[in-house]
DNA sequence: GCCAGTAGTTCACCGCCGCGAAACATCGCT
DNA sequence: AGCGATGTTTCGCGGCGGTGAACTACTGGC
């Protein structure tokens, strides 16, 4: 149980960790994006119940969950932190500010379609630069995230597509 | 989305299904026990964004989950979303604009006959190209869809029905 | 059963344009 | 200067949607 967003970088070691967690998210904080089975969270203060029901909840799926694991490495949901580093399976990729804002982007909707539209908005919150910038950084995040195990499909004239590379 | 306690067989109905689902709670009704990745609570009323957040971790869940093996799901319903993105059993497609609005119509009358009449004006809702145009890209539907086990056949002279591939 | 008409399938081809990719140009930092 | 991050230009492939035509399968009339 932690602290959000003061305590990120516990969060990001405890995920790593395949451990269950509860951030801990005060009124006026944005609530946290989760992708993780083993993450939720809650406004606080909170009644007493909410919060054991909350973790109660955790404890049975991290039980039942088949992610955690003898036989070998769960996928673990990729978490990106305030530096542009993302990571994800145990290992890690440095970003350069401005993939790691498309990253994000992709990341919150991991498994489902983010527009061109939105991604240009999320790369660039000032101005869109020419038209063509998005492909480029799209085709260079790309590159950087593959040895990592992530890929970005493109579905045309629609968006892209982040999703755990097929084995 | 539902409420709770009063839609509970709603809920197992969707639970069944292997659908994700979010439980509305009022204040002061217990939160219920959740057990399931694909299943979260909140209470109303609740801000937006709170309501939003939840959402999307589920819709995440839902897809990077590797459909369940250890409860044997039943082959969920294929579900085509805003982005022409056809998901089934785990696995999913995109189509191009004019193949979605097809593949809508005949998925809203899945297992019954869906008229000629009827997928021409889905397909052009602004008036209708050659007549041969319809006949094309069923067959492209059908090429497309074929990888994720959903086949289209023919009702000579009614029109075409879509159903699960048999094994 | 035969035949002709009709419905449906499949293919080849075309024009359009979205996207991929490389190459190049800038800028800022060390 | 050297390097990495960011933008831009340019070229080309391939997807998308449309058309005509060849081919096949079914149907009703005889």
């Amino acid at each position: 149980m932690l602290r959000w967003p003061e305590e990120e970088s516990r969060r990001a070691r405890i995920s790593e960790a395949g451990e269950p967690r509860l951030l801990l998210v005060p009124d006026g904080e944005e609530p946290p994006p989760v992708g993780d089975c083993l993450e939720d969270w809650i406004r606080v203060p909170a009644a007493e119940n909410e919060v054991k029901a909350r973790v109660d909840a955790l404890a049975v799926r991290s039980q039942a969950h088949p992610t955690n694991g003898h036989n070998g490495h769960a996928p673990s949901a990729p978490v990106i932190d305030d530096f542009g580093v993302l990571r994800v399976n145990g290992s890690w990729v440095a970003l350069p500010p401005l993939e790691a804002r498309l990253a994000e982007a992709l990341l919150e909707r991991l498994g489902a379609v983010t527009s061109r539209d939105l991604l240009i908005r999320a790369g660039w919150p000032t101005g869109a630069p020419g038209r063509n910038a998005l492909d480029v950084h799209v085709l260079r995040l790309r590159r950087r995230l593959s040895p990592v195990g992530l890929a970005i499909r493109t579905v045309r004239s629609r968006g892209y597509l982040m999703e755990p590379a097929p084995a």
